[in-house]
DNA sequence: GCATCCTAGTCAAGAAAATGACTAATCACA
DNA sequence: TGTGATTAGTCATTTTCTTGACTAGGATGC
């Protein structure tokens, strides 16, 4: 009972069928949810039955067929009673920060690698989300665009995600050279 | 297949009963992995009947029993298998960020509220892991700690959780700051 | 001219995780 | 004297997630 009101909250920007709507998952919305397109999917033919959201479906000619849908008033109402009811506590779960905790029992080199491949991929998620940022204020400036901009909110979680990937790559590079600089003081010995 | 390696690592600490290790995964570990007591307790059995832990019963008097767990040969190299691996992707879940994304839509007094809450948790969090880190070290300073220190895993993983606690108390309160404002202009029309 | 990618989904099986209830003794506090 | 917290777990059910396979046509690249 929580992908829901993710689904709804990524569905305010428009109309998106299921498919847009797995790329949302993947982008922006990947900055405080994950889910696989089948959950989406299976999700959105929930909140239809349930009529939170409404689905119509689109011919195309060079394309499959789509559904797009968008959030009616039932759906709106329920985002507002999820957003005045508690929170769960955020969860955070990562392979690679395993890892590191068993850090002194594995291989090194390995680790190093995989937290260099780490701290490039966040260092390109750091250069993609400030386009993003850069796109959804378009020409005027942040501060501006905070006080008076019209959808803010996705700019608000982009903000998060950037500044989450800019530390998590810090820390990736940090650590990496933390375990090399051991690593030759092991060799020296 | 995940939360094993979490167990694994977090059992390379020392000999841990299941409870006592659903206390750690609600502090250091928490920085990485979430998990209930339940799912700990189903764990350690699978990771017995695998051979990968052994658990050894502890009468007490004053206290109910307990078994105290920890990683056998076979254990470790799993863990060194499981290093040499490739990672998932790591993934956060937020409840509180779908609603700042759907802050539009929703109420914003509310909001806010939660912002500086979840605010005061992140600072608490803060102070705690600071004094976690200083525990660890012990005397020494951290570069020297990092250099030469004997199991610098958990310290590395508490400086990701240190600096994402951080991060994640600015960002809440930046965001309430900027809805407050918000909020004033639209009441002041 | 063939291979692969992209759009746009659907289906089913099985693993993993979340939830809620329950036991039972001890200790601290008021 | 009783209320609640702490230690130390167990059991069962439901929900959610993951994985892999499958359809199908058009676009793109070599």
């Amino acid at each position: 009972m929580a992908l829901r009101h993710a689904v709804l909250a990524a569905l305010l920007d428009g109309e998106y069928s299921g498919y847009q709507l797995a790329k949302a998952f993947d982008v922006g919305v990947a900055n405080f949810w994950h889910a696989a397109s089948q959950q989406l999917y299976a999700e959105l033919a929930k909140l239809e039955s349930e009529g939170l959201v409404t689905g119509r479906q689109v011919v195309q000619k060079t394309r499959p067929d789509k559904r797009l849908f968008r959030v009616t008033d039932a759906g709106l109402a329920e985002l507002e009673r999820f957003g005045a009811a508690a929170s769960k506590p955020s969860f955070i779960r990562d392979e690679l920060l395993v890892k590191v905790h068993a850090a002194d029992s594995i291989d090194g080199g390995s680790l190093i690698e995989q937290l260099q491949e780490r701290a490039a991929v966040a260092e390109a998620k750091t250069e993609f989300l400030g386009g993003l940022l850069r796109q959804l204020r378009g020409e005027v400036d942040e501060a501006e665009f905070l006080r008076r901009g019209e959808r803010i909110g996705p700019y608000l979680t982009c903000l998060r995600g950037l500044s989450f990937e800019r530390d998590h790559r810090d820390w990736c590079v940090r650590i990496a050279a933390v375990l090399r600089e051991r690593q030759g003081i092991h060799a020296g010995r």
